[in-house]
RNA sequence: GGUGCUAUCGUCUAGUGGCCUAGGACAACGGCCUCUCACGCCGUAAACCCCGGUUCGAGUCCGGGUAGCACUACCA
């Protein structure tokens, strides 16, 4: 009998949510959505000295944004914090009680034992002896349950002093781990040292505990998660067992993980201030630390594409195909496919990705996204249906809607000033006396012709648009043996204040006539 | 140091013993298009970590090296 799909995606939170988090989070979620299972999320804080407040509802609404949909445990809905599911509380801090009766059947049960050792006299032992480890062949000589009579351990414990639970690991036994990415992975118990699962100090356990007690109880069939995790899966193995629950014990996948870009080791926090891009899917301040990070949504991201590069890092189906929206994502994913080897975070493609997306967007979207952008640089109440236009000029230059208004800004503001790069290659003698002509030239063109064009093909049967004011401008240019990029280069420069952009005759139909007709008459003045 | 995992162009990867003179994409470079800058299109350069073995035949299987990474906490 199969038993029904069911992952977890459990962070911590401890800050803001990685973006190799995130891509765990997507597989989980990949993965649950092709079974038909579930997706469950569940807070895992039991270390309270690193909790960041406002973490939680960041991971969350970072979830929600890139529609990784969770169906059971925490999530947000409508910016509020929900908590759905029978296996309740989802946060670990919420669920002590449960703890302490699975930490008490290990103790009963012999598979654990109480310590008393401070972290001080720990700290000194390691320095005190290379290579320390607390395990068979070290715990008798240290202070616990095992080596101290039953007196003085309830002595101890009467008086309040502090301690650990930890787990006994048997000596000499080869555990092995079966990974769905990586096959069997066998590590002798020698190298386990005997974990803390619980610590009186702050009444938690701490994640090795927790994880599978939560696991468990939350009947949760795949394991899916970082490869740091691989080195930890053989004592979580044993710990199943410990319980007797090694009949249901998850399966486990262990994903590669992501590497910095340039140099060696894995993608940090710090990585995204040193190269210039985001680690994190939403911008994030600190409230511990005062720290700001940037994020992908306010980089101007979309969604889709951040989900569409991260599925790749990583994982790859047969094909050349490159483009992936969710759904064709949920079909296809597979665990078996999933590369063992770490992928270093390429940002560039990730650019390239985000381009695709925006085209894939209606001129429309993009206005209405384009709105805050046009806001902060003094453009108050545009048109839409006029930027909507504009952006179907300068939107396949662009990689991001932000960028829209480096490429789009003359539409909306006359030249101040004039690129000098420029002026020197397009700006000859003779421009000024040919804008002047062309101005008298177009002077004379009717408001009711300014815009007029016709659509035509040529002979591969693309489409051409003629303009009017082609008309009317080439035949004085070849007339005088002018020569088309020289006066055409000049118009341009008035219009925009540089050598770029979109087609001139576009830029003078938004503009409109009385518009164009200023900015050549200032351009004549103002450029030396 | 110990243990484990991994190893194809600069990067992400395809490749599951003969379809591989190793395919695609990003980035780079060159060309075309063109009034400009882009986009687009076309093209170029670019890789099987090393050494053995198995086999008629190895990028693909095995062994050994080497390298990279992860873990080695009362953090997750």
């Amino acid at each position: 009998m199969e038993r029904r799909v069911r992952v977890r995606f459990a962070p911590s939170p401890t800050g803001a949510l990685h973006i190799g988090g995130v891509r765990t989070a997507l597989y989980n979620y990949l993965f649950a959505r092709q079974h038909g299972g579930d997706m469950l999320l569940r807070i895992e804080d039991t270390d309270s000295t690193r909790f960041v407040p406002g973490a939680e509802e960041y991971i969350l609404e970072a979830l929600d944004w890139l529609g990784i949909g969770i169906d059971e445990g925490l999530r947000m809905n409508n910016g509020k914090i929900e908590a759905v599911g029978v296996h309740g509380p989802y946060r670990q801090s919420e669920r002590r009680e449960i703890y302490h009766t699975y930490v008490k059947q290990l103790l009963d049960s012999g598979h654990a034992y109480i310590a008393f050792d401070t972290p001080e006299e720990l700290e000194a032992k390691r320095t005190e002896i290379a290579n320390f480890q607390y395990d068979a062949r070290t715990r008798e000589q240290m202070c616990n349950s095992l080596t101290l009579s039953k007196e003085e351990v309830d002595a101890r414990l009467a008086r309040g002093d502090k301690y650990v639970v930890r787990f006994k690991v048997e000596p000499n036994e080869d555990v092995h781990v079966h990974d769905l990415i990586r096959g069997e992975v066998v590590i002798n118990s020698n190298i386990l040292d005997d974990k803390v699962l619980y610590k009186s100090a702050d009444d938690l356990p701490t994640y090795h505990l927790a994880n599978i007690v939560d696991d468990h109880l939350m009947e949760v069939s795949h394991v899916i998660r970082g490869e740091e995790w691989l080195p930890s899966a053989p004592l979580h193995v044993l710990l199943y067992r410990a319980f007797g629950w090694a009949d249901t014990m998850p399966e486990f996948a262990h994903l590669p993980l992501l590497l910095k870009p340039d140099g060696n080791g894995k993608l940090s926090k710090r990585d995204g201030d040193r190269l210039g891009f985001p680690v994190f899917p939403l911008e994030f301040h600190n409230q511990k630390d005062g720290t700001v990070s940037s994020g992908y949504r306010e980089s101007g991201y979309f969604p889709e594409a951040v989900i569409n590069f991260l599925a790749l890092l990583g994982w790859h189906n047969t094909g050349d195909q490159e483009m992936f929206t969710m759904n064709e994502l949920i079909q296809q994913f597979s665990l078996d496919r999933v590369s063992k080897s770490g992928a270093k975070f390429d940002f560039e493609k990730g650019k390239w990705f985000n381009h695709q997306y925006l085209q894939l967007h209606s001129n429309e979207e993009l206005a209405e996204l384009f709105v805050p952008t046009l806001k902060a640089n003094g453009i108050e109440n545009p048109d839409k249906a006029i930027v909507a236009k504009i952006i179907s000029l300068v939107k396949d230059r662009v990689n991001f809607v932000p960028e829209l208004w480096e490429q789009a800004n003359f539409f909306f503001t006359a030249p101040t000033e004039y690129d000098e790069k420029s002026l020197k290659k397009r700006w000859k003698e003779e421009s000024p006396r040919h804008m002047q002509e062309l101005l008298a030239l177009l002077e004379n063109v009717p408001e009711e012709d300014w815009h007029k064009n016709e659509q035509t093909t040529d002979e591969n049967g693309n489409a051409v648009t003629r303009w009017h004011l082609d008309n009317v401008v080439m035949p004085w240019i070849e007339k005088n043996e002018y020569g088309v990029g020289i006066v055409m280069n000049a118009f341009r420069i008035c219009l925009v204040g540089a050598a770029r952009g979109p087609h001139i005759w576009n830029i003078t139909d938004i503009l409109g006539k009385e518009e164009t007709l200023r900015r050549v008459r200032t351009a004549i003045n103002s450029i030396q």
